[in-house]
DNA sequence: GCAGAAATCTGTAACGTTACAGATGCTTGC
DNA sequence: GCAAGCATCTGTAACGTTACAGATTTCTGC
């Protein structure tokens, strides 16, 4: 029962142990220490080179996986990234877009994704102050990015990685991955006034997000472009209710000066708007014509004459995905920072005053 | 730097060390033992009243948190629930639904959510493995479940803590969600033919699925219920492309004796039939009737004129959580087995042989 | 031949938690 | 007075990993 006499007993690892295997399970198997086969997984320049690929072969045999409660203990990585969520938001599931976006990128990585909700009733700052007091994730995402955000604020105070999906403009240079909502504003105007429209509404996200003003501005240089009329449609925003939506597009589309071009920011309140539209006996593609973001295809299914942008989510969730690891890993800068067009993804160039981002338009 | 020569030396723990607090930080406060502090934490009967009121207060000051890693570590527990998803599924979005749903459960607990994806070009039983054999979760939460699902014999097998969304027809009793399909197959052939319908078709989930069974099986029993005659339209899914749908329903409604009355299992196959029958010049709510599921609440503003039956994935995300966490606890049988309805949720009754679920309809 | 450097390997300790097997002191019974 | 029992509390070890500070051996220069 003592121990084995042989020899060369220092190096000599105690125990089998069925079960997974563990770094103590290799080291069993190849004579080594454990510290050493640590090391040698890890490629370490002072471990043989001969070694190295000995227990390489052998963790490869024996399907190690390293204990993520283990190294999560000692090194203090959680390898997890918390996508935080709006539980109320987002009818028509561009959710899962972003989900399975991140979860392409996250792939190829040790990381694992948990999503970590909260309901717009309560406090936004809540489930970052969580993860960034539990440390229970490497990197954070979230949305619904406002021009003043305190979550982003706190995080950056804290040195926490993570993304933003949606700009601010605090003066605080962060990773993010945003749509350019500018040069959809715009080219939906100039659309709109191609098909010889000149009074127009837009429906637009709620003012508190980023994007409001993004939309709002590429909105209003288009009808200065074109000097052409805004019609005010600015007491509904997408997130308002369906029921809501309709209902207000209804009575403005009844007066005698109505609007006879929309731009939507979105594609669930699209189908909300034309149906007010069509309550006030009006015809989309007839009397009325619609520009709408969409994120999946289905508006043209709905009414064909909808002109529709998309906006690809599933992107949107691969370049965030990207940005918080690469935050994490300690970068900074203008590589963390993407827009992205109905065409595609581009780098963010230079840093311009909010309010007027990135003036040339998708071509 | 010798130890402190205090006479009661045994019980001091160490140091205080900033940063997030943990056993021994409240160990500390106290003059109490790390392990007194643990088990005080959790209420045990060996610990005195007035000392566990102490510590818990204590404890809830400091603002402490278990590591999670600590306690994974030791004990095994992950706390952790892992959603096994397709990523290729699903268009409008109703798996965020299900992750609100999960996620309202678990917000009482310690648990979270992590999302494990699978693209359906590879193997659905890779995720399943990963985790039960890196015990990366303490459950898993699986969906497109098949009547003879090798996942759910995988997991019975390993005793491994599961809840499926859908049921099985293996003669084993696992934890389970569905929604009854049987009872909307039938109603909506009921519906239909209260319309004066009679050559239906049916747009059912692929038939790999378990509830393409139900959902036929209901269809089938309408249909001989009211006599009337099947229109097969079976060389199409829900699951098929936009297109596809689209242009094999136009085909079928050029036909002379064309089906007057569909049935569809999914709100997106939906919108493209309605696009494949306009596309052969015939209107819905006049020529033909639709009834379909739904689960945002969209399908009546696309066409008011169809019959739509609302499944809340919402509810089968909190029920799924909560078969889960039973599972996980040990709990075995019926309470873990729920089906819900238009109406609600139901406790699953009687286990009734695959192909005839709960006969009695909802009312 | 030998000091010293280089190359390669090693054990120990620690991260925070809990299972376990005691300690300690106070009652109780007789 | 004291054994036995009880109520409370305790330290140690272990989970799997890695940082650290050595060990050991071999190679080099002179």
């Amino acid at each position: 029962m003592g121990k084995s006499t042989t020899e060369r007993d220092q190096g000599a690892v105690a125990a089998p142990e069925a079960g997974r295997p563990t770094l103590k399970t290799i080291a069993f198997m190849t004579g080594l220490g454990v510290t050493t086969v640590s090391r040698a997984l890890k490629d370490a320049p002072e471990i043989g080179e001969e070694t190295k690929k000995r227990v390489q072969l052998v963790a490869r045999q024996v399907g190690y996986r390293p204990n993520r409660a283990g190294v999560r203990l000692r090194t203090g990585k959680t390898n997890v990234i918390s996508l935080v969520l709006n539980t109320e938001d987002q009818i028509m599931g561009f959710v899962s877009d972003i989900i399975y976006g991140i979860s392409e990128t996250l792939a190829e990585t040790p990381y694992h994704l948990i999503v970590t909700p909260y309901s717009s009733k309560k406090d936004p700052m809540e489930p970052v102050r969580y993860v960034v007091e539990t440390g229970s994730a490497d990197g954070i995402i979230i949305s619904r990015t406002q021009p003043d955000d305190p979550r982003v604020r706190y995080m950056t105070e804290r040195g926490f990685p993570f993304a933003t999906h949606g700009r601010t403009h605090m003066g605080l240079d962060h990773p993010f991955h945003d749509f350019d909502n500018y040069v959809f504003g715009i080219e939906a105007v100039r659309r709109l006034v191609s098909l010889g429209r000149s009074r127009l509404a837009l429906l637009a996200p709620p003012s508190t997000l980023s994007y409001h003003h993004h939309t709002v501005n590429g909105f209003a240089d288009g009808l200065s472009e074109a000097s052409v009329t805004e019609f005010p449609h600015n007491t509904i925003s997408i997130d308002d209710s369906i029921e809501h939506i309709r209902a207000r597009t209804t009575q403005v589309m009844r007066r005698a000066n109505r609007p006879d071009g929309f731009v939507s920011s979105a594609g669930a309140a699209t189908l909300a708007l034309v149906a007010g539209i069509e309550d006030a006996g009006l015809a989309v593609g007839k009397d009325v014509d619609i520009v709408s973001k969409q994120s999946s295809k289905l508006l043209h299914l709905f009414r064909p004459a909808i002109q529709v942008v998309n906006e690809d989510f599933r992107l949107a969730g691969r370049e965030l995905a990207r940005c918080v690891l690469g935050s994490i890993a300690g970068q900074t800068g203008p590589a963390l920072q993407s827009l992205s067009r109905p065409s595609g993804v581009e780098a963010y160039e230079e840093p311009v005053s909010f309010g007027t981002p990135t003036p040339q338009a998708a071509e």
